[in-house]
DNA sequence: AATACGGGGTT
DNA sequence: AACCCAGTATT
């Protein structure tokens, strides 16, 4: 049986598709595996970028198998949501020692890697070997809350189920890849968040948010909740050789395994530790730099420091380094940290 | 069921 | 300045 949201979607998809991601050419399953990956929650634009640098690094899995974590953080460093590239890098890992180098084409062992939740696992089969399963990502959500009404946060665990209900029953049966393709693609580019252009929408007659004149207002918002705010204070600490001290963060919470600068909850533990480090020849603080993430709003308060001599007590190891300038494009840097190294003179 | 997890784009 | 984006893992 043809789903009429199908048939219309696919031949739209055909004429005013995206054909052209640089995942798609060619599309192997490891190349489409780490798209999706690096899509989850970043957009299609910034992810290019990315996406074609780390091919041209890491070509295929066994080479990203192989790779030293820090490698793969730097390919990701920007990027965001780093436990994506751990994750990624263990899948690898587990692919060599369980699948013989490859990516499993089954749903189950697919969901068994770490990275890999329902959506993706459906988009990996779908996209890689044209399997019958759905996705539901924000794209999928919007199409289906607009095109059924469905009242209600997609963040609640009753609202999603009812979309992935919806994501499965309108599931064609041949040309899969090319759906689930379409769906992402008629979300990013006609069902929009914001001004969707439904009079070119291939789907608008049979849309119940089109119907009622609630597009703006489908999907329902996230609930709008305030953010804590939170300081912190890190050292740039350089030597006479204008080295950089490094220090690895904890492998859990925000930026975990990550270079950072040294960093400390008050100023009063910040100047502690300086006093710790021998012989300061000048310190400066410089401004305050904001950061957003999603539950807080960080200032982080920057304390300019030289040493006066060549290089301190402690020596480079595996969470502390002194790093030039040059070492810090292939090292693992939070985005804030390292446009504060790398713009201030 | 709620929260943690980045960074950038859009309006 | 909100709000969102090709979500998943943890609690």
């Amino acid at each position: 049986m043809s789903d009429r949201f199908a048939t219309r979607l696919l031949t739209w998809f055909d004429a005013h598709g995206r054909h052209d991601l640089p995942w798609q050419h060619p599309r192997t399953p490891y190349r489409v595996w780490l798209s999706e990956i690096m899509l989850q929650q970043t957009q299609v634009s910034v992810v290019i970028p990315y996406f074609q640098r780390f091919v041209a690094a890491l070509p295929d899995l066994p080479a990203l198998a192989a790779a030293p974590r820090d490698q793969v953080l730097a390919l990701w460093s920007g990027l965001g949501y780093y436990a994506r590239a751990r994750n990624l890098h263990t899948a690898a890992q587990r692919c060599v020692e369980l699948h013989d180098g490859d990516l499993p084409h089954d749903f189950d062992a697919l969901l068994a890697l770490p990275g890999i939740g329902r959506s993706t696992a459906g988009a990996i089969l779908a996209q890689a070997w044209d399997d019958r399963f759905a996705i539901l990502d924000g794209n999928v959500k919007r199409l289906f809350a607009r095109f059924h009404g469905i009242e209600g946060w997609p963040g609640t665990p009753i609202i999603e189920k009812q979309l992935w209900e919806l994501a499965n029953a309108h599931l064609p049966h041949s040309r899969l890849a090319d759906f689930t393709q379409a769906q992402m693609d008629l979300g990013a580019t006609l069902c929009t968040r914001a001004n969707p252009d439904c009079t070119r929408c291939p789907l608008h007659e049979d849309c119940v948010a089109f119907a009622s004149d609630r597009t703006a207002t489908l999907p329902t918002r996230r609930p709008g909740k305030t953010k804590p705010e939170r300081e912190t204070h890190v050292v740039w600490m350089e030597d006479r050789d204008g080295r950089i001290l490094l220090q690895r963060r904890p492998p859990t919470g925000v930026w975990a395994s990550l270079w950072a600068l040294p960093q400390f909850d008050t100023s009063a533990d910040r100047d502690d530790w300086l006093a710790s480090q021998g012989c300061i020849a000048s310190s400066t603080e410089l401004d305050a730099i904001e950061h957003v993430f999603t539950h807080f709003r960080l200032h982080i308060h920057p304390l300019r420091a030289r040493l006066s001599t060549a290089r301190m007590r402690v020596s480079d190891n595996d969470d502390q380094r002194w790093a030039t300038r040059d070492d810090l494009a292939t090292l693992g840097i939070p985005a804030p940290i390292r446009r504060l190294l790398e713009s201030t003179p």
